[in-house]
RNA sequence: GGGCCUGUAGCUCAGCUUGGUCAGAGCGCACGCCUGAUAAGCGUGAGGUCGAUGGUUCAAAUCCAUCCAGGCCCA
């Protein structure tokens, strides 16, 4: 039916060369976009070969063993993966490996949560795969490699997520009821995830994973926080935290909205209290005033202290009435600001040298320390910092430094508290106006104005926050020593990369305490209770374990639904004072804490886990999170790290190593490439990317791997289909009987095998991912499997060199499917399948990795066989020339003469009686002799040049190559000696299988 | 702004610790061959001032400094 399109549109182009021309054309076409086109193109040959081929001679074909298999050469992978899956899980496969590696000595990566909100995206991907290499391969290398999933379930984004589900709904709930909302939102995900997950081919224990939220862990994570406070790193203290006055409520950082604001702009005098005469002559009894800038007069109250930089130079500016101190690099534009024109700078100062003086509050009778700091900067204001603890991140944190109070005198509707007589019950943004005239009548303000700048808004009402002070649970880094035995325990660890170590000791040794209270509603509840009198915990762990026992039974829920006194066993008394009431604290816990405390939820509670873990493996985001946290609360309670050794990757960024964003619209899909390539080409994208640094995804990345599975796959199919009467309990060739070749081929498999079993002992998967793709193409199909055709095409079935290739063969194609298992896992099991041979486990999954055999290994021959190779090398340069000189097209019309000086020749005896078989070429001889003119003089090998002739006498019909004797025989006149005997002695002389 | 990290052919990676055949591999690309791995297979070839600039050295992709670009975490 496509004749007639291909003789009206090609039958100019009948020439061989012409149509190779048009189906190279065609098949690359199809396999760039499944064009319409290259379908035709490629239709309208096939139909050109079917004439051909039905041209009435004497076939052959029949007479060879030509490769024959099932395995098909188009992997469909979207659509083959699923019923992969779903096989081995009806197959029960994972149990199966459980219970096969009973005993066998465990090996634990412990899965670090995925928080259950959304799809899974390309790093969350990424991530599993690698996981699951690491699990496949350890469990092939011989360990009982258990790999439980889990999920973190509570915190913010879930509980946002349900608010806007909610809307206005939720103003009527219950704490309890949109906690029960939240519970079903992360279910909802973690099916989402799971069913994600599992495309990946990411095998574990699915059905049973760890969530956060399980009733059961829940309690551990009220139990593992109780120990802090039992061991007294629990505290209470105030810290400022953004706050909505309408709302009344704490916000997160999440829920902070950023939009332009008017502001008052400030200038301030801070008079000195302390004498700078001693610092400088020039300042002795004169008047001399710190000055700050702000643009929130109403945390003046609250002021405590002036920041300078330790590293800034101050001047003393002597305006003719006074001395104003500032930073020096400011005085000219904070001057103009003043409209001051007449000064003069009389000192300098070092800030180091201010540290600790005093100046006055310009509303209050008291001081106001000057202290340092590195936050301040020179970018606006006066490079003096007013400072009030209890209103600023950076005020309190220098604050702390200094042991200042986070002195915060605003109550929850943003108004002044008592302690601020004159402006109590006044809403501090409505205080601006007052502040700013009292600083006026009291002389000390030195300019006013309004600017617009960024401020925080509150992401619900849209009305601008402030920063306050309220109290706080923390774990203190210090008071038990735990900064201090926690680098120390990262020093245990094994870091890979090793800077990773660097990274994480950076961070403990710098962090403040862990501020682990949240004022939210979806999370596990800091349960503990303190004294309705003297607010002392209550410490008594018999007590406490009945309330988390209620936890075990009904989750933290109902920490939210009974009270204190309901929770508490009667007679419960304070141990310090004797009272009987007691307050529950409502904060919830950091959500890392959580997933912090995976180690006691899950490693050691589950009976076939290992604690400390041998893995953790995370992005390098985790040095700050989920490693941190782990390390914290497992140093706390038990004084150990809880892993022997961590792993990080990466980012996955795009084909320019730009991060990943919805605005930039460079977001890759990881079910968009399952769709149109595979899970395995995904896989195989993970094992051949160097994941210790970022890594790219792009089209061409992914085209590239598609073509790269495609040739080892093609590659295993070739194996395959020589396989198809092979058996090696009875066919498999002794070594000592097998020719050199084989051998050799056999030897750089171990060497193969070698390289790769090192690779997966060091999570190195990209130096496996070449060197299998490397073995595949060169050793195998450019060289071995190539020489080899003619051996298994054209030999008698069952001709001793034919079953030792096949021996070669079977035991290649057995190690490399066993190597790519970790990596491929679906592509290897089809192959597994259709091994030859009785007695292999179920599933290449249940098998081991191989190891390299020193059995067949051996170097010289190796030596001498890698010399062969250049010298081959050469003699494809010959041919090549030769080629385009039209005197040959294929190999075999080639014969081949080695002119070559007295060592190359003796280095090549060895090859001298199969040259021909080697090269690919119809006859092939090796001369020491200098060689002709026309001879091509090799480059890369010394003392070599080759002759390429045609090659004499007819081709023969069977197997192709050329040889004098063609035609001498009248039964076969087309067939040459070889293929004669061959013939005779497979008993299809008389035609049988000849048409 | 600070801490940690990265930058070798169009792509994925070797080489960098221990300076001197270290400018390599495979893929892709171009061209050619092949119809007995066939939407496959084979061969040949072109491609990089090793992010940039300084410096150390007889000699630097390799050591040092600065800068540029990018990533993660902080601020």
């Amino acid at each position: 039916m496509l004749l007639p399109f291909f003789f009206d549109d090609f039958g100019s182009t009948r020439s061989l060369a012409g149509v190779y021309r048009l189906r190279a054309k065609a098949v690359k076409a199809a396999k760039s976009l499944d064009s319409p086109k290259g379908a035709f193109y490629f239709f309208s040959t096939v139909s050109w070969r079917i004439m051909l081929s039905s041209g009435g001679k004497m076939d052959y074909k029949k007479t060879l063993n030509l490769p024959k298999t099932d395995f098909p050469m188009k992997a469909n992978l979207a659509q083959r993966e699923p019923e992969q899956l779903a096989a081995w899980r009806q197959a029960d496969l994972y149990r199966k490996i459980r219970r096969l590696s009973a005993g066998r000595p465990p090996f634990i990566l412990h899965d670090g949560p995925p928080y259950a909100n959304g799809h899974i995206h390309i790093g969350t991907a990424m991530n599993k795969i690698l996981k699951d290499f690491i699990v496949r391969s350890r469990q092939m290398a011989g360990f009982d490699a258990v790999y439980v999933p889990g999920w973190d379930c509570h915190g913010l984004p879930i509980e946002h997520n349900v608010d806007k589900e909610l809307g206005q709904k939720k103003l009527t709930m219950s704490q309890a009821d949109v906690r029960r909302q939240c519970r079903a939102y992360a279910e909802r995900f973690i099916d989402v995830q799971r069913e994600e997950f599992r495309r990946l081919g990411v095998t574990g224990d699915w059905d049973d994973p760890y969530l956060t939220m399980a009733y059961r862990y829940e309690a551990t994570i009220a139990r593992e926080c109780f120990k802090f406070a039992v061991d007294g790193s629990l505290f209470r203290s105030k810290k400022p935290i953004h706050w909505c006055c309408s709302c009344q409520t704490a916000l997160a950082e999440a829920e902070i909205e950023y939009a332009d604001e008017g502001s008052p702009s400030i200038f301030v005098k801070f008079p000195m209290i302390d004498d700078l005469g001693r610092l400088a002559p020039e300042l002795a009894g004169r008047p001399v005033s710190m000055v700050i800038w702000t643009t929130t007069p109403w945390t003046l109250p609250a002021n405590l202290a002036v920041a300078l930089h330790p590293d800034f130079a101050y001047a003393a500016v002597d305006t003719g009435t006074e001395v104003l101190i500032m930073a020096e690099d400011l005085v000219d534009g904070c001057m103009q600001t003043f409209q001051l024109t007449d000064y003069r700078i009389v000192a300098r100062l070092a800030a180091a040298d201010l540290e600790r003086k005093r100046c006055r509050h310009p509303l209050y009778d008291r001081p106001s320390l000057i202290i340092l700091g590195n936050h301040v900067t020179l970018e606006a204001g006066t490079g003096c910092v007013h400072t009030a603890p209890g209103h600023g991140r950076e005020d309190y944190d220098v604050g702390l430094a200094y042991g200042l109070d986070s002195y915060s005198p605003v109550d929850d509707q943003g108004r002044f508290t008592d302690e601020v007589p004159d402006l109590a019950g006044r809403a501090v943004f409505d205080a601006n106006a007052d502040i700013i005239d009292r600083l006026r009548q009291a002389g000390v303000l030195l300019a006013s104005e309004k600017i617009r700048h960024s401020y925080p808004h509150c992401w619900r009402c849209k009305q601008p926050v402030i920063f306050r002070a309220t109290p706080q649970w923390f774990i203190s880094m210090d008071r038990t020593g735990l900064r201090q035995k926690s680098l120390e325990a990262i020093d245990t660890v094994t870091w890979i990369p090793a800077w990773g170590r660097e990274r994480i000791y950076g961070m403990i040794e710098n962090r403040p305490d862990w501020c682990v209270s949240r004022q939210r509603a979806w999370g596990v509840p800091i349960a503990v209770f303190y004294c309705a009198r003297c607010e002392r915990i209550l410490t008594d762990a018999a007590v406490m374990e009945t309330v988390y026992r209620q936890f075990e039974t009904h989750g933290a829920d109902v920490w939210f639904e009974k009270s204190a006194a309901e929770l508490l066993p009667p007679g419960t008394t304070c141990s310090g004072c004797g009272h009987t009431e007691f307050v529950k604290e409502t904060d919830i816990l950091d959500v890392w804490f959580d997933s912090g405390v995976s180690h006691a939820a899950v490693l050691e509670d589950r009976e076939n886990l290992t604690w400390p873990a041998d893995l953790y493996l995370e992005g390098s985001d985790q040095h700050r999170g989920w490693f941190h946290s782990s390390l914290l609360t497992a140093v706390g309670t038990r004084g150990r790290a809880p892993y022997k050794a961590v792993l990080t990757h990466g980012f996955v960024v795009d084909a320019d190593g730009k991060k990943m964003s919805k605005s930039l619209g460079n977001v890759v899909a990881p079910a968009e490439v399952i769709r149109r390539f595979g899970a395995e080409i995904l896989r195989l994208w993970v094992s051949a990317a160097d994941y210790r640094e970022d890594v790219r995804i792009s089209e061409t990345i992914l085209k590239q791997l598609s073509d790269a599975y495609r040739r080892i796959r093609n590659t295993c199919r070739f194996m395959l289909g020589n396989l198809y009467d092979f058996d090696p309990a009875t066919d498999a060739v002794a070594r000592d009987r097998m020719p050199e070749i084989d051998r050799f081929a056999l030897h750089r498999l171990q060497e193969l095998v070698a390289k790769c079993r090192r690779a997966y002992e060091r999570y190195e998967f990209h130096t496996i991912h070449h060197a299998l793709h490397n073995y595949c193409v060169v050793d195998l199909s450019a060289f071995y499997l190539d020489v080899l055709k003619d051996r298994l095409y054209t030999t008698a079935p069952t001709d001793p060199a034919r079953r030792s290739a096949q021996t070669a063969i079977a035991l290649i194609l057995d190690a490399l499917t066993r190597l790519m298992a970790p990596v491929l896992c679906f592509t290897a099991e089809e192959i597994w399948r259709r091994m030859p041979g009785a007695g292999r486990p179920e599933s290449v999954h249940m098998a081991a990795l191989p190891e390299p055999d020193p059995a067949w290994e051996d170097r010289p021959l190796a030596e001498r066989w890698n010399f062969f190779l250049e010298v081959r090398g050469e003699v494809t340069r010959a041919l090549e020339i030769a080629r385009a000189e039209k005197r040959i097209g294929h190999g075999l019309d080639a014969a081949v003469t080695l002119y070559a000086g007295a060592e190359t020749c003796r280095r090549l005896a060895p090859f001298a009686d199969q040259l021909s078989t080697l090269l690919i070429v119809s006859s092939a001889s090796l001369l020491e002799a200098t060689a002709p003119a026309g001879a091509f003089k090799a480059e890369g090998v010394p003392e070599l040049a080759v002759g390429v002739e045609t090659a004499a006498g007819q081709k023969c019909a069977r197997c192709w190559i050329h040889h004098p004797a063609v035609g001498s025989d009248a039964a076969h006149p087309d067939l040459c000696p070889r293929c004669q005997a061959t013939l005779e002695a497979i008993g299809a002389s008389d035609g049988q299988g000849v048409t």
